[in-house]
DNA sequence: CGGTTAGTTGACCGACGTCAAATTAAGTGG
DNA sequence: CCACTTAATTTGACGTCGGTCAACTAACCG
């Protein structure tokens, strides 16, 4: 019974559900792997089923931004060029179904994909420009709050699992990571958030964090 | 003899050039009026042959980051979904070339279409990525340094026009305009950059420019 | 040529970065 | 299951870049 489907893939569902039909190539991959590289070649789209995925971009003087965090259901390495722009590496174990970037970029035949990967591509660029704005413009505390409100949404579950360590937040928030700590400190002494460890924590009160992530 | 061709379309020329042939309908805007709405339905796509157009977002407590700016040769409305999630503005006198959304979206029949509107897509998720990196990684004066580079490559000539007023500057590198102003006047002091008034300048020392955008 | 608007400059301040030391949680072998 | 080890994170002290507020000045417009 368990496949694919029946384990929720939520934000690029279509897309993905499209990818498994095209004949997927089961893949794994342990955590704390490249799977791409920047300025590589990009032959293949990888349809995440489960684990969790960062693309990062290192500048020449080692300064690292995040580009995005990926998780079940998203697909990575679709919205490139011929080249990739960012690396990609595994946080966790991760299965893949892999295809060919070639069979379904546009023009596949199959309009129903076409569609589909026309959405997926679009939420890449919308998720990006909502990054961007709080990168622009927003306070560390804003950041942060936010971010924890993202990931605690994706979870389901009332004790929330952080994918990624504090370097990880900090290079996607464009903070250190000493400023994410005395942040994630600072809402937990307002009683908004519990961390239990480093890489989990439960929301004490939605509304003070909602407001604070505005 | 000028038709919309002759007068050198780069950045997206594949994808105007097909919307010319879309029969784009012919359509002009004065300087500083609002050509869609955050919000609002998206059902047509802007091609600009002439003049020059900034997206901006706004919070709800003012603060304002600006997108995108767009030039003869882009096409403004593509990347999104049924509503916009950006403004547009017109910062000079523009002509645009409409066409309705639903006409060149993806298995229009038309494959060349097809690929040129996907490419499109592709270029504008890349300069929202490099945009990104951009404020999540850098200094005040790196920023100033690639912005006007930017600006500067172009135009062709060695007299460069800013389209936009410090604010717009300010608002799209995440600055105030008072930062933007002190680095601007620092790069001229350094000798790397010329002003004459304040929207034309020359670029003195491009190597120096160069490294300074890292 | 004066008025108006946009931009610049200066003084000061605060948020975030830097560097270093202390602490905690996850392993690991006994 | 517990002490020990190690790496990740937190905390503290302090510095700096960029923000804020206000006064000043230069470009553009009739």
């Amino acid at each position: 019974m368990a496949n694919v489907f029946s384990i929720g893939i939520e934000r690029n569902s279509p897309a993905m559900a499209l990818v498994v039909k095209q004949l997927g190539v089961r893949k794994t991959f342990p955590k704390g792997v490249e799977i791409f590289r920047q300025d590589e070649e990009a032959d293949l789209v990888y349809g995440l089923t489960s684990g969790a995925v960062r693309t990062t971009r290192v500048l020449s003087d080692g300064r690292r931004q995040i580009g995005n965090f990926y998780y079940r259901g998203d697909l990575i390495g679709l919205a490139t060029g011929p080249l990739h722009r960012f690396s990609a590496e595994t946080l966790a174990d991760c299965t893949f179904l892999v295809v060919k970037r070639s069979s379904i970029l546009p023009h596949s035949g199959d309009s129903e994909l076409d569609s589909a990967i026309w959405e997926a591509m679009r939420r890449e660029l919308e998720r990006t420009q909502e990054h961007l704005l709080f990168l622009g413009r927003t306070s560390a505390c804003e950041r942060v709050a936010k971010f924890l409100m993202n990931v605690a949404l994706q979870n389901s579950t009332a004790r929330v699992t952080l994918p990624m360590n504090r370097q990880d937040m900090a290079d996607y928030l464009g903070l250190t990571i000493e400023t994410v700590s005395r942040t994630v400190s600072h809402l937990q002494a307002l009683e908004i958030v519990e961390f239990m460890g480093w890489r989990h924590f439960r929301v004490m009160r939605w509304d003070a964090l909602e407001r604070l992530a505005a």
